[in-house]
Parts: C-alpha cells; sequence; structure tokens
DNA sequence: GTCTATATTGGGATAGAC
DNA sequence: GTCTATCCCAATATAGAC
C-alpha cells in the first residue's frame, strides 16, 4: 500500500501560502462553529485576512468548500495511512486498524468536522464522487491492514469485512457524538473478537485448500 | 418491550392540524432540498400555508426545527417497534432485526434526512440530549431484538453487541449515501454470520453455567 | 495580490389589520 | 388564527482603487 493509491491528491501544495492559511483558519471555524457559520467575514477574522482575499484565491463560496473537504478528507486518510503502515502485515496490523477505529471514535472534534459536512458532499455531485472514492478507499485500506499476510488477493475476501469495520469507524462515532460519555470499550473488545475469530477462521479455511 | 419504553412521546397529536401539515411539508423539504433550503418561504410554499402561520404554531425557527426532529426521529423508532414486535423472539427476530438495518440502509431519503440533521441535532444541547436518549433507545431496542429470550437479563449482556449493531445499521447508511449502488449483500451476510455464531457461544456458555 | 466600498439578495422577525 | 406590510440583518458578490 504506496501512497500513490490515494484516489484524490493533497490539495495544499498547489495553493498559495495565504490560500493555505485561510483553508486552515476555514478548518478552525469549521471544527468550532460549524457549516452554518462557515462564512466569508468568519473565516477572514480567523484568517487575519481580507474577505477580498478569499474570494481571490478560492472564487467563490463553492470553492472554498470544495478545498475544505477535499482537505479534510485527504488528512484523514494520510494519519491512517502512515501509522498503519509503521506495523508488521497480519494481526498485529489487524488489530492497530480497530485500536485506530477505536481511538478516532472519540476524537469528537474530527467527527463534529466530518458531520457538518457530510450534508453539502452528499448534495453536490461533484463532491459526492470524491467522498464515493474517499469510502472505497478507506475500505481497501481496511481490507488491507486486515489481511493476514501481504497477499494481494486478500483485499478482494476482505471487503464485506472492511466494509463493516469502515461502518463500525462511523456508527461509533456518532453514537459518541450523541453522548460523548459513552462507553464503547466492551463493544470495541467484542468486535475484535469477532474478527480475530473471523480471520482466524478464513486462514483455516485457505490452508485447508492449499 | 412496549410502547411506553420509548424515551420521547409522538408529537404530532399535540399540535393543530394545520400545524400538522406544516410539519409534514417541512419534512418533505428537508428530504427534497436539504436543511439549508428549510426556510419559511419555503415550508409555506409546500405547505400552501402562509409563512406567518407557522411562526404562529412554532414561534420561531428553533421551533420548527425542534418538531422536526422530535417527529423525524419518532417515527424512525415507531417504525422498528412495529415490525419487531411481529416477530416471535430468539433467531427469528435476532434476524428479523438485521434484516431491517440492511433494508435501512437503502432508504436513501430517510438518512438524507438524518444526516441533514445531525450538525443541528449536535449543537443544540436540548436536541442532543434527544439524541443521544434516542441512540441508547436504539440500542436497547437492539439488545431486546437480539435476545435468545424473553428473559431481560440479556438486555445488559447484549449491550456490547447492540453498540455494534445499531454503528452498523449507521455506518452503512453512510456508505449507500457516498455509493447509492454499493452491493452491501456479502457484508451483510457475514455480519448475520458473525452475530449468529456469537449468540450461539453465548446461549452455549449459558447453558454450561446452568 | 490586497483592500474598501457598495450592490443585491434572502431569510428571520415584528406590528398590526382583519 | 390568518394574513400583509415592513424592518433589519447577515452573507454573497461586484467594481474598482491602490
Amino acid at each position: 500500500m504506496q501512497s500513490e493509491d490515494i484516489p484524490i491528491s493533497d490539495p495544499t501544495p498547489d495553493l498559495f501560502p495565504t490560500a493555505v492559511r485561510i483553508l486552515e483558519a476555514a478548518k478552525r471555524v469549521l471544527a468550532r462553529d460549524g457549516f452554518r457559520s462557515l462564512t466569508f467575514e468568519s473565516i477572514a477574522r480567523e484568517a487575519g485576512e481580507n474577505q477580498a482575499s478569499i474570494r481571490y484565491h478560492f472564487r467563490n463560496k463553492a470553492g472554498v468548500v470544495t478545498a475544505l473537504v477535499d482537505s479534510v478528507l485527504y488528512l484523514e486518510a494520510v494519519q491512517f495511512i502512515e501509522e498503519l503502515s509503521a506495523v508488521a502485515a497480519g494481526t498485529e496490523r489487524a488489530l492497530a486498524l480497530l485500536h485506530l477505529h477505536r481511538e478516532t471514535a472519540h476524537d469528537l472534534e474530527a467527527f463534529r468536522m466530518y458531520h457538518e459536512l457530510i450534508p453539502a458532499v452528499v448534495r453536490s455531485e461533484e463532491l459526492r464522487q470524491h467522498f464515493r472514492k474517499m469510502m472505497e478507499w478507506y475500505r481497501q485500506l481496511d481490507a488491507w491492514a486486515l489481511a493476514p499476510s501481504g497477499d494481494p488477493r486478500w483485499s478482494d475476501k476482505l471487503q464485506p469485512l472492511a466494509l463493516l469495520t469502515v461502518a463500525i469507524a462511523d456508527g461509533v462515532g456518532l453514537q459518541v457524538q450523541a453522548d460523548p460519555d459513552l462507553d464503547i470499550s466492551a463493544a470495541f473488545e467484542l468486535w475484535t473478537t469477532l474478527v480475530k475469530s473471523y480471520l482466524g477462521s478464513l486462514t483455516a479455511l485457505t490452508a485447508a485448500d492449499a
């Protein structure tokens, strides 16, 4: 799994330094005050820039939102690659993935941004395609991380499980948004057990095939 | 599981007929055009009512949104109770629950409304508490539906699994929003297998205890 | 490429007639 | 309890100076 497999490229380096600062400011506003508060005025204030400067760099509001979504989705993805690439393939990496999901569920701010963006993302056909690719990519990342070995044939076989792990990550994150004090440890331990036993049965089956 | 266990009551019958029609119109606008399009003007047009009439019945915008959230959450919940109560406790009902989740994932409009409301729900403390209770209630409903028998002691034991089933339902729904053509059948079959095997091991364990 | 001034729109809210 | 008229504000967008 090299970084070339990411279906979107980092939007940040193509931008002027001012544009980057504006984008960072926009992300802070989004996380703190929500999508409806994401205005030229609030971004300009947060960035210490002029409203007209934002418009110059991003043309209009839609331009800002697109760049923002791109950036948020991208960064979320990059974090996962980095952390999982450091772990050896097999059970260790599978456990690392589930652990990462568990930690992420408690990242209230990240999920808040995520949920703020979803309505905008789903309603714009362009953004939805971006989102679709990112979801697909997340499933592939999970399948890769869950695979007992580096053998790429595992990827297909693990797609159904990967769909579930991604769903669990998103779904638990939502429940934590509803109740930040929710204790999810027992559920994640159960989930880990279920996944381990399934992976075990898969490798046993494959060994029998051979 | 009687309907008295629902933590919120049906908001609809307390309202005047006009208010009910306004609320129904608001739901249609929300599903079709999204939260940002939910204005007095659009609701009034959809309902064939006057803007001032909406204000008279719901005081202000926040009043409309609160009633709307209440109504959407409530109806979603009621549907689940009705369908699952018709099935006998045990494996049959557990499978019915998972099947219901699978069907619901394809209800694009319902999930669209759900996702449109989430940002508003999470940012208002009052609405978030409502949402929290509803999530908790959904977990209890799932635990009840998954239980091998009517014995209420199962409920506690099955909370972790119920957290997962709720997460799967929400998480898969999101993936389908991203890609309506996504094939989720293999994933749900796998999920059903995992749940059945876990429930089987639980009952075996309990039988050994006795 | 940064900024000011201003135009335009649209949504939320108020007062009060009927 | 329904409706009209009107005010106010916030947010996007434009023109053009520097």
